[in-house]
DNA sequence: TTGAAAGCGCTACCAA
DNA sequence: TTGGTAGCGCTTTCAA
């Protein structure tokens, strides 16, 4: 059965898959031989008329090489993972992903998203850890303890990037500096004589690692005014459902929280949140100031337009690049770079 | 170098990655037994004190399955192929993804998205194909031509499902049915008494596969009403660029395409082009009717609130269920199923 | 210039 | 109940 039949030798549309034997038998050469020509190993040379032999014979039987053969055999991989949990993120994000995956792959590495969501830390680990990537790179859409990027390292992989504030031990922890957003929005804030000042902290699960962060900046940005003319600059945390019923409820309370001035996480919840003030009779921004973030187009839409944190994404080739480096000499010292910046972009909400 | 030292038999912190050889040896039993245990074979009986021994030894180790060596030993692989590029879609699509992985992980699928944006579809497919996926599920990022589907297949793919419009041969199709969504908004528009209908096809690459069946769709609904009593609807394509200064130019010249409304291929077109008619001085609805899709909450903001088409998405679990079975049963017909619906949800817009 | 063969980590058959 | 071992597809050293 597993046993070529002689009966027909040749089965072109056999349920078989075919392996570099196949190619090396219907070449008449050895399978190294058939490795050495369709790897272009320099270090031996082969005759033209024998890699014609072997490229066509590969071509017929529309041969593909067996990646996990390939790196069981090499002893290591060069897939970088990337957990993935879809979170719903911005254009900017989508971006920035796009970059980096076909930068990775410029650089020869094979890039896989390996969907987490709904994973324990060390389970997700473990399961990525089975695939023996080379790197991983987590953007923070997936919390990595300690003992997960241990046991990343002892699987043989070079390199654990976290994008996010999390700073775990043996992981080359490049800050995205959420904070910063929070910290430029509410600086113009205060700048614009604003000092009760609502951040929104979105309700829904799995953008904590971004809220919180943006929180954070928020409140330093008030402490550091506090220490200045503009003195005594509040930050109230706001939570808030990204429904209307929420944004409702919310603003119908508008005026026993005594605020001046919001940021509203995004240009989405800042949106929302924006329509449901007006509704409610508080004018933006004479009564409240509106300012979001990630300077969506659809936010100069509205009347005011919205003002909004503009962000700088970093380009995805510097993050690969710093992959490749990861990889290459596992012992580097963590390095860790700004990889966004932010300016306000005031436009007519605040 | 490669072999032991003897010298410190046993380096928890080496470099090495622990291999169920290992194991064995820690455990004092052989590398059958440490399989046996690991993966809870029924057809053998292993006392429970080797079972504990055994599993102590992984654990202390840090033990973790190398994937490829099991597969590679298997002859088969339970990875699910997702390729994806990422295209800006909206919550729902996401939210569907979400779904779909983990209801395939649930039914013991090693999912993984293959970021496969800028490669040409032969090249794509190969790429795939190293990997040895059993199935691969594309949604419709990405082109699948008639070769691409052979060489998966060849190398060992029992399913490949698409979900765009296309009808690739040897796959099983399934219609995501876009055309749909402009059927039901263009019908709800001829109903409501309009007759010269423009259709908005954004210029943005990649996204060709939504709103060139969207365009068909709405083509289709203006035809079946010539014949009906509202006869002599007719369907006037718009290329539109997501941002204001195309809209403006499109607005600036509305007069002369002389519509009565528009479907604006989604929520977002929607929103911009409104903004750019109401600017331009043409009244909404009144002048011309909009009708956007997705049914994004952003939408009900605006005044007048978005007209909108709403999607229904088809649940993960039952596409997860789909592959699973395609997967056991290769060679079951090509079963077309339904996967959205779609219905207007009327708003003040049109 | 080409071939034979070892061995990567794992599982499953067969023997003890 | 446990161990020995072949072999999955591939690359690479060593010989011829």
């Amino acid at each position: 059965m597993s046993h070529s039949t002689d009966q027909t030798p040749e089965r072109p549309t056999g349920h078989a898959v075919p392996t570099s034997a196949d190619v090396a038998r219907l070449a008449g050469v050895s399978r190294a031989t058939v490795s050495y020509v369709l790897n272009n190993t320099s270090a031996v040379r082969i005759s033209e008329p024998t890699r014609r032999r072997v490229r066509e014979a590969a071509e017929e039987l529309g041969y593909v090489p067996h990646a996990a053969a390939r790196s069981l055999r090499a002893g290591h991989s060069r897939m970088v993972l990337l957990p993935s949990a879809h979170i719903p993120v911005g254009p900017l994000y989508s971006q920035f992903f796009n970059d980096l995956q076909w930068e990775l792959r410029r650089l020869d590495y094979t890039v896989v998203q390996y969907g987490s969501v709904g994973l324990k830390p060390d389970e997700a680990a473990r399961a990525w850890a089975e695939l023996r990537p080379v790197a991983v790179v987590s953007l923070g859409e997936v919390e990595l303890t300690e003992q997960a990027v241990e046991l990343l390292k002892r699987s043989g992989a070079r390199a654990v990037i976290t994008l996010g504030t999390q700073q775990v031990p043996g992981t080359h922890s490049l800050a995205m500096d959420q904070g910063r957003i929070g910290e430029v929005a509410t600086a113009h804030l205060i700048e614009s004589g604003r000092r009760r000042i609502g951040v929104v902290v979105p309700e829904e699960p799995g953008l904590g690692m971004f809220s919180r962060p943006r929180l954070e900046g928020a409140r330093r940005a008030a402490e550091s005014a506090g220490t200045g003319a503009a003195a005594g600059a509040t930050v109230v945390p706001l939570p808030l459902r990204y429904d209307e019923e929420s944004a409702d409820e919310l603003a119908g309370r508008w005026r026993e929280l005594g605020l001046d001035a919001v940021f509203a996480y995004n240009d989405e919840y800042a949106m929302l949140l924006m329509r449901a003030l007006q509704d409610a009779g508080i004018s933006v921004p004479e009564e409240t100031a509106v300012v979001g973030a990630d300077d969506l187009l659809l936010g100069r839409l509205l009347r005011p337009r919205l003002s909004t944190v503009h962000i700088d994404m970093v380009l995805g080739r510097e993050l690969a690049e710093l992959v490749d480096q990861a990889v290459r000499d596992a012992d580097t010292p963590p390095r860790s770079r700004r990889l966004l910046d932010s300016r306000v972009v005031r436009r007519e909400s605040s």
